[in-house]
DNA sequence: CCGAATGTTCGAAATGTGCCGAACAACAAA
DNA sequence: TTTGTTGTTCGGCACATTTCGAACATTCGG
């Protein structure tokens, strides 16, 4: 039996849900593509990750993306921030060397 | 964006899915830790990894246990063996492999 | 063949999820 | 302050998930 208690395992089954959508996969792969680890910023400035443009990519209503950023947000996979009008959106590099380690063979 | 078809991304979502449930990600813990990558067999022959010891471990009926693991056999994580009476339950490496590369930052 | 042990399938109930559109809120520019 | 842009919240519908118990299937031992 692996050292983890209710709590971690039942934290880590909500990331594990978070990316268990495929609407959300896409936003975390392409949240990934275009942040720098450890950075709050973008690779480039073109490159950007709104909450509207996520909307686009994705193809659902923002609404729905807001959904879905709040989520990915609370397991801890992303970080935002509001730049004016609209909201930044950047992948956690700790959360993603924590699943790293995770599947550790 | 990252290179990932819809199938791909499809697929994916299907695996973190298949972990997201408690009791799924118990069962999966439970066989990570007795089993050695590679081998169909366990690391000793005490830790048994049968679908009934399964069942009194998660704390659910078999009826339901049986039901996770023909989950997380259909997305690939684990496979199965009848062992006589038994069925035995191992990780599939390989899948362990691919997730752990998918984390690499 | 029979009985015991083990696992699967089925039906059903409760709960959760994903998505949309409409209304609302925050911000910027003029 | 007014207008346009961007994101959030709410209500609601359709559908999926989780779990259980009962009935069935498979295998081994005698």
């Amino acid at each position: 039996m692996p050292n983890y208690n209710r709590e971690d395992i039942e934290e880590l089954a909500e990331v594990f849900k978070a990316l268990s959508n495929p609407n959300r996969l896409k936003i975390y792969l392409r949240l990934i593509s275009c942040c720098k680890p450890g950075t709050v910023g973008f690779i480039d400035e073109d490159s950007s990750a709104y909450i509207g443009d996520l909307a686009d990519e994705v193809a659902v209503v923002k609404s729905t993306v807001s959904h879905h950023i709040k989520e990915l947000k609370r397991v801890g996979l992303i970080k935002t921030e509001r730049q004016g009008q609209k909201i930044a959106c950047w992948v956690d590099p700790e959360m993603v060397k924590d699943l790293h380690k995770f599947f550790k063979f």
